[in-house]
DNA sequence: TGAATTAAATACCGAATGGTAATTAAAAAG
DNA sequence: CTTTTTAATTACCATTCGGTATTTAATTCA
């Protein structure tokens, strides 16, 4: 066991508080108060766990992308099974999260994408990052599934990741003026038409 | 004429500055030194003529609403040629605009609806309301392309309608990300896949 | 030339922000 | 016990925020 005053928080404690805490406010509009207060750590024990403010963003981030979605995207890559099924139920997961009152409202990473404008910031960054990620893993899948010829062999498998990968974006702005699941499924239904043939 | 001293900035020539800024910044990023900076009128100038920073900002909105894209939507509604050509035109604009280095980044009413998030804000409300006026161009659009027998009898308009809407919101999204104006056409072409036939 | 009217310019305000220094409390090691 | 180590707590700081009160400049009307 460590030697001095043991911590309170556990850190990955704290991180989850901070995740949800940025995930709904976004990252100007979360106080370090407000951190204080859901995380439990005091200020000075924040910055000597995490960082400034912007340090413990991308921590949050990246903890939130590798608990939800990298799970999710390493499936997409090395699953077998008939691919439009997967991105259908894929998309059909986002928009129940979108609906679902209890968490946060969009998504997370576009949440960040859409609030780290200007200047090249490792806020900024991080998100870039993550978001390409999340092509290039549908873009694994799509070569998958055409190597297994659930697609056209002349199919666009960067298109095709583009275009779908898109779509959650759509589906997370979409959370946030109707947030209507019906509408969602609707236009999930949608961008499944685009299917190739 | 007007009876005291003259304004040296007229008012719109103002509000078109902030339109360019909470555009570009987004609500909270902006401070009230660069819209000073940015309209040439001083801070109580700015009170007097268009009330606190909220207010400017729902009327910075609305004005970029009636000049830019109200003309559009209106066109989408009475126009009778061919439609889908027309929503193809109308997403290839948008990211030509999107890749513009010279106008800011992203659609202006998508990152409004991104921001303006938690309890119901007068920002909020204006901001849902013009997305519901988009979506309800795009409807009476659709609806009216069935009615020249341009797409099935039985296709649902309010989820095309839903749908295209949507894939501004994407467009805005891959702005900020990749802003790569290949990728948005190859996205567009997939979006037009999804027509019905 | 004044009085009246309107706007610009300056200076200022309280509150809140991100971030720290100094102090106190709780545990382990000697 | 005492020392050492670590963290919680408190109080604090400089800056910046949105928003105003006050003063000064420019114009029209009488």
């Amino acid at each position: 066991m460590g030697r001095g005053r043991p911590r309170k928080i556990k850190p990955e404690q704290a991180l989850e508080a901070a995740v949800t805490l940025f995930w709904e406010k976004g990252f100007e509009a979360t106080t370090l108060n407000d951190l204080v207060n859901a995380t439990g750590m005091a200020k000075p024990g924040l910055y000597a766990a995490f960082g400034d403010k912007g340090s413990l963003y991308t921590k949050a981030l990246t903890h939130y992308h590798t608990a939800k979605a990298e799970p999710v995207l390493a499936a997409l890559e090395s699953d077998t099974a008939p691919l439009k099924p997967r991105i259908k139920a894929y998309l059909e997961t986002i928009a129940a999260g979108m609906a679902d009152e209890a968490t946060p409202q969009a998504c997370f990473l576009v949440n960040s994408v859409m609030e780290c404008r200007g200047e090249l910031s490792p806020l900024r960054e991080a998100s870039m990052a993550l978001n390409a990620r999340r092509v290039a893993a549908l873009k694994t899948g799509f070569d998958g599934a055409r190597a297994r010829n659930e697609i056209p062999a002349d199919a666009d498998a960067a298109a095709l990741a583009e275009f779908y990968s898109a779509q959650t974006a759509a589906l997370a702005v979409m959370g946030r003026t109707n947030n209507d699941r019906q509408a969602m499924q609707k236009m999930i239904e949608m961008a499944m038409a685009a299917w190739p043939s």
